[in-house]
DNA sequence: TTTTAGCACTCAACGTCCCTGAGTGCTAAG
DNA sequence: CTTAGCACTCAGGGACGTTGAGTGCTAAAA
């Protein structure tokens, strides 16, 4: 059977209304429908044949038709109308996003719930490093007696340091020499360039000082294994229960739990090999329990090597329109603000802290 | 009226049974417990006195009785059993724990999971500092054309970073004479102590490189004044869904809600200044939202000046018993993790990382 | 050939009514 | 002071009928 024209009018009209309405959607309402000129009889029979050809469903026979996931899908792709933000929107998403985003973890946190908020929806935030980083440079500061602060820059011009307490002493010269055979050595590596032959290659280029060199190795080590690792956060999960598809709690039970648990954690790395926004309608969800749920999510810049991520979930029945429109421009705001060299006094300067 | 002894053990018995069933609970039950050795009659009498008392409440003429908040309160405060933890409790627990909490923040999300997995209920985990600090010492090491590493050690023994990048060219001489300027006149102050007059001085004496010192001071000042902040997170909120008092959808939202909003962020304050662990049963809350909850909390020592505070909420007819016992056995625990000296290979370490 | 009016049919949702049973308070006897 | 007995209350749940939105099909109209 083909999909007329007329048939996808039909169906985006069914998608519409429920998306507004979230009851089944009858001939009758959408014969009504501006620019609708067609009877209900005539509406009625379109809606059999996009039943037939999977686009839509019906809950029981004397109810009305609510899409498929393979009518959400359609409508998502060919469908729906651009949503245009309004100036309200922009100008409060806005306002939002430029108060200060200090430290990374704690820009996840509030993105997350700004998205929540804007979209009334839970809504997933996460930062992660683009790729593997080296260290470009070590340097050790004698912090007093028996103890020194280990300072590696790495190639992503981040700076990550530990103290180091030990019961030993050193000295400034000790020091000196270690940072340059570390520097020698070690600069440029990833984790598994390091072995235990090239260790005891530096142990004994190091000389008195070789006890050091097991401690530095593997914090720096610890460090770039690490590096990659992403910061993720979930807020808003309550807001579910305000929709009528989740009026169950068991099923907003479930649907919670799996947004609490790590279940999600494949997400951002799903995202970054995307490009765009891109939506997962019920069933294309990999997990079980979000196959009556959609998931709409977008990424963006924030620099230093850093990608971020952001998403919501929702019922199937949710204004992917809107959704999508919002989430795209909190992307392009966040890009934007994170681009634009931080209006410093006099100099540019790039943040890590703590 | 007077509170005898046996009214005493029929509030017991109400307030456990009604722990465990979230039914009201008839005299008929209450006459049934072994040690009971009354007639239904007799409890029924007991009952009507503590119903006048204010201990207990009837939902409706027909129907048994269920605790008051002043009924939790005493069965809190006198009535309860010690709860013991089975070894199976113990040892899951602790295995829990066991696992290397390397950063802070991550620390207290773990932690966060943990505790309401626990429990069942959500939970509320934080860490904040007990005071203010100071610097102890600066160091400024040169990075390349233009850009150095600032470098300062805290009177907590930790250690912040940030990698400034200038347009300007920066001589190790520049660098060196800044440290010493710096850790002259810096080293040991508050915020508040560093006036404008201050940072006039300093930058005259600085010469040539005066104009990194207010990118120095800006850092230094916004490191001191955001140590103290705290870290919280909360977790588990569904869990509150599975509990008959949550299935009314409205009132698990609300609930909800004011979890996941800042409205907590007075809590670990409030914890902060007590000891031991703290109930609060339902309209003992100050929050409006939660006058139909009860929060238990208890707080911990991480060591390096921080604070720990682990909490949950749940329905004012929780098992306060249980609960209180796994919270304190977990703070206990986490105490003592945070108080052993890590058993680091050789030496002693600290580790202040990203 | 396509559209539409008409009609019989279906069925969830809702309201009404009644019954059941748990639990109560009171009274009078033990 | 305790307890057996009894009349009373009332939420919860099942049975039943009504309502109305929506359907599919057919036959006439365009």
């Amino acid at each position: 059977m083909e999909l007329t024209e007329r048939k996808k009018k039909v169906l985006r009209g069914v998608v519409d209304l429920y998306i507004r309405t979230a009851e089944p959607v009858g001939s009758k309402a959408i014969a009504e429908l501006p620019d609708m000129n067609f009877s209900s009889a005539t509406i009625r029979n379109e809606m059999a044949d996009l039943t037939a050809m999977g686009y839509l469903e019906q809950p029981h026979t004397s109810a009305g038709r609510i899409p498929s996931a393979a009518g959400y899908r359609l409508y998502v792709d060919e469908l729906m109308a651009d949503y245009r933000l309004s100036m309200d929107e922009t100008r409060s998403i806005n306002s939002a996003i430029e108060e200060k985003m200090a430290r990374v973890d704690k820009m996840v946190e509030k993105v997350a719930k700004l998205v929540s908020q804007a979209t009334n929806l839970p809504a997933i935030s996460a930062a992660s490093r683009a790729g593997g980083a080296t260290v470009k440079r070590f340097d050790l500061i004698l912090a007093g007696q028996g103890s020194f602060i280990l300072v590696l820059l790495l190639s992503t011009d981040e700076v990550v340091n530990k103290l180091i307490k030990l019961p030993l002493n050193i000295t400034e010269t000790d020091l000196k020499l270690l940072a340059a055979v570390c520097n020698a050595t070690l600069t440029g590596l990833t984790p598994d360039d390091i072995t235990p032959e090239l260790l005891d290659k530096i142990m004994t280029s190091a000389g008195t000082s070789a006890s050091l060199v097991p401690v530095i190795v593997e914090f720096t080590n610890d460090t770039l294994r690490h590096h990659g690792s992403t910061n993720m956060v979930v807020t808003g999960q309550q807001r579910l229960l305000g929709l009528p598809e989740y009026r169950d709690v068991d099923k907003a039970m479930t649907v919670m739990t799996s947004l609490d648990e790590d279940s999600l954690s494949g997400l951002p790395a799903v995202m970054m090999n995307e490009n765009g926004t891109k939506v997962l309608v019920g069933p294309e969800n990999v997990a079980q329990e979000l196959k009556d749920s959609s998931v709409v999510m977008t990424k963006f810049d924030i620099g230093d090597g850093l990608q971020g991520m952001i998403g919501v979930v929702g019922p199937t029945r949710m204004d992917y329109a809107k959704v999508t429109a919002r989430l795209s421009y909190f992307a392009e705001s966040l890009s934007k603000l994170f681009a634009k060299p931080e209006q410093a006094k006099l100099p540019e300067a790039t943040e890590e802290k703590q």
